[in-house]
Order: C-alpha cells, then structure tokens, then sequence
DNA sequence: TGTACATCAGTGAACGCGCGTTCACTGATGTAC
DNA sequence: TGTACATCAGTGAACGCGCGTTCACTGATGTAC
C-alpha cells in the first residue's frame, strides 16, 4: 500500500518526534526501533524506507530538538532572567522527553560518533550566544563568553544533578535546582 | 575449583572495579555481563555467584566510584581551587573510565531507579559540603550552601559538555572547560 | 596431625528474549501515453 | 480525460546476534572428627 508524498513525509516526522522523544525519555539504548515505530504509528520496517540506521534516526532526531529548542528559546524567552526561569523551573525538569536534550543526554552524547556531536555543539553554541548578547552590556566580548559558556554548562548540570538526586531525595532536588536558578541569575 | 574465601573476596572486588571503569566509559546500557567478567579475569557465570542481577553489581560499582572519589578528594584535594584545577582539566575530561562517575553518567542515573540515585546523593553532597566548607569564611550559611550546590553542578555540567562537544569541536571543548572553570573560581 | 566429606566459587553450555536489520510482497499513488 | 503500468512507502515474517540469567558440574578449600 503505496502512500502520498505528503503522507510519507509526514510519516517521517512523526518517526523523528517520536525518536526525539523516546531518546531523552529512555535513551538511545533505552528504547528499540520497534517502540520508536510503534510511537509513530508504524512498522518498524517503515523505518528503513526513511533512514539508513538506527544511528542515522538518533542524530536526526537530535537534531530536530536541538532545533526545536531554539525556535521555542526565540519565541518564549526575551530575557535571559526568563530563559533562567524557564529552563531551572521544575515543569521542565520533569518534562525529560519534551525538555532539553542537552540536558537529558548529556553524558550520552560523548559516547556518540562526530554527527551527534555536531548538532549537540550547535545547540550549546546557540544558548551560549543567547547569553552572551545580554551579558555584552555588562562585560567586555571575552568575559561575557565566558560567563555565557559557565552559565549555559552549569544549567544544564543542574537540571541533570537535580533529576538525578530526585528518586532518593526530592527536597534535595527542588533545593539544588533554585539554588543553581539563583547563583547563576547572580553572574549575569 | 572452589577457591579460597581470599580469593574469593579479591575477585568480587575485582567484578565492582571492572565494573565501575566499564559503565563510565559506555554507560550501564553499553557493557554487557560478559565483558565485565571478562576484564575483571572470570567468566561470566561467577558474577552471580556475588550479585543477583546486573542491577545490583551496577549499583555496587557506582558506589566503588563515589567512594574512591572521596578518598580521592580527601587525599588529594585541599583547597577548592586545588578541586577545581583537578576535576576542570582536560586530564580529567579524557578519563572517563577513571574520572568523576556523576560526570560520565549525569543523565543515566536520572533513569536508575532509588539505591543508585541514593549513592549519587550522597557522592554529590559530599563535594557540596566540601565546598560548602571553604565558603563559610567568606558568605553566610545559606549563601554558602547555595553556591556550594551551584559551583558542584557547574563542574559537573561543564566536564559532561566539554566532552559532548568535543568531538565537533576539540578547541571550543578545551574553551568551555577553562571558561567553566574560570567563572565557577570566582564564585569563591 | 591425618582423613573423610561438605561447601561453594567458578566454569561453560544452554535458555528465552529482544535487538537492529533485511527482504519478499502489497497495493495505492503518480506518471506516461 | 481514461487507461496501463512503474514506483516505492509500508507490512510483517525472518535473519543472526548478543543480551541477562540459569544450571549441572568441577574440584580445591575448609571443616568435622
């Protein structure tokens, strides 16, 4: 059963929302390409016919929340103090599959090949610069990318440390993550 | 072969150190039972002669790590800026088996379930209080408390960011590190 | 101290299972005339 | 515009493989007498 441009190319974006998804929810190991399809509402056969690999959906799908992010950053956050708020909230630390991916894959993606990297470094760069515009007022071009860089890493730091002390101690976690929102929202 | 209660003790040791290198450097997902064994000299068979699961010798092997950095800490480490110069070198960001375990392993341990997320806690608010120690000079408790919590998390983000992008962008890796490293001096 | 025997850490074959990937087939879409 | 046919997204069974775990067996250790 053959199916339109339209409706394959749609089907397409649904593997990569879904992929996006499954991969900050569970991992890249976590998750099989049989849920990843099933998500989609496919096959996992259907996959092969948009992607060469596994690997070439997740850097893909790591890609489109990388990109995803940045069009929600651009449209929600004018401020850093905002983005702050946003980003070390407690909503969004709950929120792994629809967070931030840099955030809920942190220490997997130093174990992925160049193309992950890539997007990933794109991303960070993208926050970074984000910052850095707000912080040019105050500082001179070297400091402001210096804070900007400590800032955007201890972020996502914080929001990782505070989901990972949360099953054994959830006060610890609310306390860290307003404790990062605070230190931070002091350097800028 | 029974081997002698010795032994016996050394190989169990043996599984948890082997163990502990093997999922910092490619995650608890990424290494199977087998090769655990086999870098620790047995098969895989004697690894349920000590543990129940591969669940409870991940658990084991995250504490091992936790543990050794604390005597690491203690040992080494006298000032937070001795800390910082040690945990923010590039030395460190390329030993991820031999490095910092809530570096290597930030965003997995979010999807441990409660034992491993406990023996994080606990290795997180060691090096909290560590820093929390040297603050209290200079800043109230609370304050001291905070920015303790925020430096560790920076450190933490900043390594797991600076080896995420660095297969990208090996300069802007070594960048991000000594900016992290800069800023998170300063808070001190 | 010497002997008989129970213990149990370790071996390695085997288990069922889910993984990523392949492939023969289907049938509506899109195209050529 | 209508007809014939090539295309190719999607299906689902099947592939080999490595996973975590189990288990019958081994044989040196450690113990009881």
């Amino acid at each position: 059963m053959k199916i339109s441009k339209e409706k394959a190319a749609e089907n397409r974006q649904a593997l990569i929302v879904a992929a996006a998804r499954l991969f900050k929810e569970k991992g890249i190991d976590g998750v099989g390409v049989a849920e990843i399809s099933k998500a989609a509402g496919l096959t996992h056969g259907a996959l092969y016919a948009h992607f060469a690999s596994k690997d070439e959906l997740a850097a893909e799908a790591l890609g489109y929340s990388a990109e995803s992010a940045r069009e929600k950053l651009q449209a929600q956050a004018r401020t850093l103090n905002e983005l702050l708020d946003a980003y070390m909230s407690p909503a969004q630390r709950d929120n792994l599959g629809g967070g931030c991916a840099m955030a809920a894959a942190a220490s997997e993606i130093a174990r992925q090949d160049a193309p992950v990297s890539a997007r990933f470094t794109e991303g960070y760069l993208h926050m970074v610069r984000f910052a850095e515009k707000e912080l040019l007022g105050k500082f001179p071009q070297q400091q402001a990318r210096e804070r900007a860089m400590a800032m955007v890493a201890a972020m996502i730091g914080g929001v990782a440390m505070s989901r990972s002390v949360q099953k054994a101690d959830a006060g610890l976690a609310d306390e860290l993550l307003a404790a990062v929102r605070k230190v931070i929202g002091e350097l800028a």
